[in-house]
DNA sequence: GCGCACAGAGTTGTATACAGGCTTGTATCT
DNA sequence: AGATACAAGCCTGTATACAACTCTGTGCGC
């Protein structure tokens, strides 16, 4: 054999046509490369994807059942709305998700995993200064699920991730204004885990987590005309400026 | 017109075809009508529910994403097996959802939420004898995700009731076997909601959760074949007779 | 007897066709 | 001018066809 992974018919390894298209058009959703609300017009997105209509619809409908798109028979698929209220509760659901798993975490991660997660932290926390807010972002997913993983728990990081997904675009906003009070309270986590103190931990999860509910909530119900640029997303690529 | 809801062309009304089959898929799937582990044929599937292949499969996409169904790129569609580290991990996440739940619930619900939550409990748990397992599991969880619901936030509401559906043929086990503590339990989390003790409320939901926890993942463990009866799951369907 | 190769049937994967709604723009009427 | 009815075009919904792949069972060689 020549090459270690054969490609099959789909092009890819293993994976269906329907997973790729699946990953691409949750790409798609979750960034919001598709407009809040818009309709989906299933030709359009077929050819750009360079698919068939019928793989494509059935990635769609995946996707309908995580809720990063809509679907009204008779009517179509829709990207989902930018919704004050729903993002308010998967930010609740998010800090009960957290919370929980830090807990466990303290409970259930060895020593050599804390150690792990604290080098990940330090490795990739050293600075945000340079990094875009995408990649600040990035890394803050990573070190709250790596928390989640820890508790040993993979329904729960699953669940995390999946809530990750629907509010990551919002989170955007939210680390773009904030970036600077993450590390720090990332390392009090860090300290609080270490010294298997799970009140203390959550008890900052929690707040860490909250501080952020209220003021992105706020932004989004001033109509999120001004957090959403139709089609520019520049802000979120450009490297973050050292502190004044 | 003549009828106040207009049948359209799916049969139902204003429901897709889609939607019609997802919820058949769905009822298949949450109670293992379709065995574990099993290789779902697309065609007789489709025969049997007299559809086409083609929004059969999208339910059943649909059904992939929550997890009820599985699905391997060449192979087809599975129902998902009967895991026990998944069925832990499930009642713990469980645990978790309904124990920040309650919580909510004690600072959000109003005096009438939570007398109309009392009706309801003392309404249908004023006995289980002669109810089926069924019935009774219906009962649990509607109580359980009434108070869920107290908590204002949906999609904490959802994401349980998402939790419910994969444990849910677990809990007619479950059930079967304790039917005679859960409604002292049942009262006890009342009581402690009225008392807007969310400590109390929570600690009592925690236990009332845990304690069914162990056994049940034993009884998996064990191999399901004596909890999962292929074909007959008449168990579940007889009357609960009086206390010995 | 055991293993392997191969053939055939059966099943999945996807493109496509067509029917039926939905949407939208226009023209007409009030 | 504004509202409404209508018609044309567009888009969705699903059946079906066919290709590609998987699985099973048989027969051959060892």
């Amino acid at each position: 054999m020549s090459t270690q992974f054969a490609t099959n018919r789909y092009g890819t390894m293993s994976e269906g046509r329907v997973e790729a298209l699946y990953g691409k058009l949750k790409e798609m959703a979750v960034n919001f490369r598709i407009r809040p609300g818009e309709r989906i017009n299933e030709v359009a997105l077929a050819r750009e994807l360079d698919a068939s209509r019928t793989p494509l619809r059935e990635a769609l409908n995946r996707l309908v059942a995580e809720r990063l798109i809509e679907f009204q028979p008779g009517k179509g698929f829709f990207c989902r709305p930018l919704d004050p209220k729903r993002i308010y509760e998967l930010y609740e659901l998010r800090g009960i998700a957290e919370e929980a798993a830090v807990r466990l975490a303290c409970r259930r991660g060895t020593d050599e995993d804390l150690a792990a997660l604290k080098e990940s932290l330090y490795a990739n926390g050293l600075t945000y200064v340079g990094k875009t807010v995408r990649e600040v972002t990035t890394f803050d997913e990573a070190f709250h699920v790596g928390i989640a993983k820890l508790s040993g728990n993979e329904e729960l990081v699953r669940q995390l991730m999946q809530i990750n997904e629907r509010i990551r675009f919002i989170r955007w906003v939210d680390m773009a204004l904030r970036v600077r009070e993450t590390k720090g309270e990332h390392k009090q986590i860090m300290a609080a885990l270490e010294a298997r103190d799970a009140d203390k931990a959550s008890s900052i999860m929690r707040t860490h987590i909250a501080k952020r509910m209220d003021q992105v909530v706020a932004a989004v119900k001033e109509g999120y005309s001004s957090i959403y640029m139709p089609g520019e997303q520049r802000l979120f690529d450009q490297p973050i400026p050292a502190e004044a």
